[in-house]
DNA sequence: ATTTTGTTTCGTTATTTGACGAAATACTAA
DNA sequence: TTAGTATTTCGTCAAATAACGAAACAAAAT
């Protein structure tokens, strides 16, 4: 039998998932957000307070932006400190970088 | 009374739609290829031998790329000849460039 | 031990997405 | 006029997404 195969490569696949963690105006909100004031801690609620939105929505943006990787929460209770994670958004820059340039 | 405001502006708004359209491996795909082949003519036939989905499903994000702005088809009966909209990609890229870099 | 606080998880609902095959479209060739 | 061709639109379905408020958590303060 013949299977028909995959025919995207892992780049194509990459830069789609971090695509998609970007495709809601929140989720670009919050990346603004945190790139903005990363020399300071960040919290759920600080964000909140400039969203119309309820923070149990907020919180499953925060978990979707967590599960492509771009965040990360470090746990001080009771807050959790969101920001950046480094290393994601390096490879997601060199993604976008290498589709738009080239 | 006092109504919530929408607090993400245009360019949030404007990358968020974007990266949305670029969501999904397949629309990567179609991009890559457009920009590999921006010399020749792309018809649908042609992507849709390199890809593992049904026609109809290759139409559907063809709709999608293009409702967004990314890409655009020119008639060419009974073939329809698929490019890149330049405008929209020049636009897409300096909205991810800002996104990425400042 | 109870309450307070910031946040997340759960349960629910409505909408959107991604997929398919069948039917429609629109033009060309016979 | 009929048949053929490339593509899209339609109708359907299952799964994913976005949203909310209520309930659960986990640590700190009372």
């Amino acid at each position: 039998m013949f299977v028909k195969e995959k025919n995207y490569t892992s780049t194509q696949e990459k830069t789609a998932r971090y695509a998609k963690a970007l495709g809601h105006p929140v989720r670009v909100f919050i990346m603004d957000f945190l790139i903005k004031n990363a020399d300071k801690c960040c919290y759920s609620g600080d964000m909140a307070e400039e969203l119309p939105i309820a923070r149990s929505t907020l919180s499953q943006h925060l978990k979707e932006l967590k599960d492509a990787g771009l965040i990360q929460g470090e746990i001080n209770p009771p807050y959790i400190k969101y920001c950046i994670n480094k290393t994601s958004w390096v490879e997601a820059r060199g993604l976008f970088d290498l589709f738009f340039n080239r």
